[in-house]
DNA sequence: CCGGTGACCCGAG
DNA sequence: GCTCGGGCCACCG
């Protein structure tokens, strides 16, 4: 049981529709204040065969973060939320008070 | 073993 | 709004 198992068991509960920040997935696997590995751990996953929707992770700004080394993966993100229902503001945003995950 | 590298975050100015 | 700086720590060469 790694640290990124714990965090990808984490993104697997958010449920469609919804979204979580990195610092959300930190805290609900008990990694406060280290949000920066809950991005190296999406980094690491496997876009095209994994099960876990990455996409319903994004910034604390609400923003989706951008990174050359993404690849267009990020445009993928985009598309993907808003198939869920999401509706992204004119700048790109997503609004997290109505939008983001509580979990019970 | 060591150091560079991040899909991050928050507070200060 | 903005820019900086510090904290975080697993991974990889």
């Amino acid at each position: 049981m790694s640290t990124y198992d714990i965090i990808y068991d984490i993104v697997r509960q958010i449920p469609v529709g919804k979204v979580a920040t990195y610092g959300q997935v930190a805290e609900l696997a008990n990694l406060a204040g280290k949000a920066r590995l809950v991005g190296y751990a999406l980094y690491r996953v496997d876009i095209q065969s994994s099960d876990i929707p990455w996409h319903r992770v994004i910034n604390a700004k609400g923003e989706i973060s951008h990174s050359t080394l993404r690849q267009g993966t990020d445009y993928l993100q985009k598309t993907l939320l808003e198939e869920e229902g999401i509706i992204l503001t004119s700048d790109g945003k997503i609004k997290l008070s109505q939008y983001q995950w509580q979990p019970s």
